[in-house]
DNA sequence: TCCGGTAAGCCTACGGTGTAGGATTTTGTT
DNA sequence: AACAAAATCCTACACCGTAGGCTTACCGGA
């Protein structure tokens, strides 16, 4: 008996059965793989070899989808151990942070656009504040530090992530015309820092600026 | 002679001509109105009384007008007057955008994450720099300040806009129901922290962290 | 005055999207 | 053996962005 044409109903014995997690998994890599728009459900059940709407069994629809796969790139941050040693800490949390959404670059977006309150989100939460809580800051302030350094966190790793190439180093020719067209811009400020402008070293900058809030909650923990 | 229907060619005489401006306006009209995924070329269209396909004699496609509504909105920033004092300085300047970015909430998403190249984008750019350089930083270090301060001010007001009411003082009774969810999330200093968490007074919230920039700016500055 | 080019508007059509509703089959339980 | 639940698949609908071609009104030159 030939069964040519795919199977109706539960798959028989043998076959792979779909599960959230499997389909939440595939999701990842295919974002990863070709960009968040280029996710769509019936691409993703193709990818799976499986009917679009066999895929509205387990989750309820796309927007949630993405929630979940926000969750599952949350999930994979390595939580350094603690030191004690408040700046040391702040540093090595940042970094963790960091590494994972350069890990999902094309997840990057949802996972530093999305607001979720669900436990996977709340496990970073509660590791800054213990840092800052350990630092001898009072609940209400140590809310204020975190939110702090989180949005800057969130806006220097959006720009990095959605960065062009040119931007970010590659592509020389590229860097030299956006400088020229810097220094053309009739802007003075502007085409005084063209050549520092026209490109950016993400590591350099995200140290930068994670430098100068640190040391300005050092300083203010001490005035306390 | 009845033209019920509509006509066709270009319009007769006394009937508006569509024009770039007109449809980029409309576009932000629109997307404030009914948020931004429901600006569709076709609703776009019906709303100014014109076949979808006649905005594509005016635009290129839907992603580059979705450039053009950030272009208007990013120019209607008011730019205060410097005063030479740095921290007054950069803080006004902070205001100004924030303000212009909570006028257009539903354009936010694209002013704060699409980074354009153009003439309107960097004026607020050159207006930054020349602050930051009149305080006496050198042109590369100004643009690295510049981007401390950018980042942080997209990760805040990103956050700002995509907050949920409840999350923004409205709706007492979701505050109250937030404020237990954290509480019993087994989360230690998260659960310390609950009353502070389930709320967030975006305005005093962003003056605080900018507050620690600025300190920290004019810190390194003294040291230099 | 006519006349032709051009730009603006309109229409049709194509390939894609998310997802509601129902038909079908297998599995596990009784 | 009978049956309920769950999983799969199919069909269909209302949208979406936009390519290509047709029609019309305007404008500059002859």
């Amino acid at each position: 008996m030939a069964d040519s044409k795919p199977r109706r109903g539960r798959p028989a014995g043998g076959r792979a059965v779909l599960t959230r997690e499997r389909i939440v998994t595939a999701a990842v890599a295919m974002v990863e793989e070709l960009g968040l728009d280029a996710v769509t459900m019936r691409g993703l059940a193709r990818r799976l070899n499986v009917d679009t709407m066999s895929l509205y069994h387990h989750v309820d629809n796309r927007e949630t989808l993405l929630n979940q796969v926000t969750e599952v790139v949350l999930a994979n941050i390595e939580l350094p151990p603690a030191t004690g040693v408040f700046r040391d800490d702040v540093h090595a949390m940042a970094i963790a942070f960091r590494r994972v959404v350069l890990r999902y670059p094309h997840c990057a977006p949802l996972v530093l656009t999305r607001q979720l309150g669900s436990f996977t989100a709340l496990a970073p939460v509660e590791a800054v504040l213990s840092i800052i809580r350990a630092a001898g800051f009072p609940p209400d302030r140590a809310v204020h530090v975190m939110r702090s350094v989180l949005a800057y966190l969130i806006g220097t790793l959006l720009r990095e992530v959605s960065a062009s190439p040119t931007f970010s180093g590659q592509n020389l020719g590229g860097v030299e015309r956006r400088r020229t067209e810097l220094t053309d811009s009739t802007l003075p400020h502007v085409a005084e820092s063209a050549p520092y402008l026209a490109v950016c070293d993400h590591e350099e900058e995200f140290e930068f600026g994670l430098d100068l809030l640190i040391t300005a909650v050092e300083l203010q923990r001490q005035r306390q």
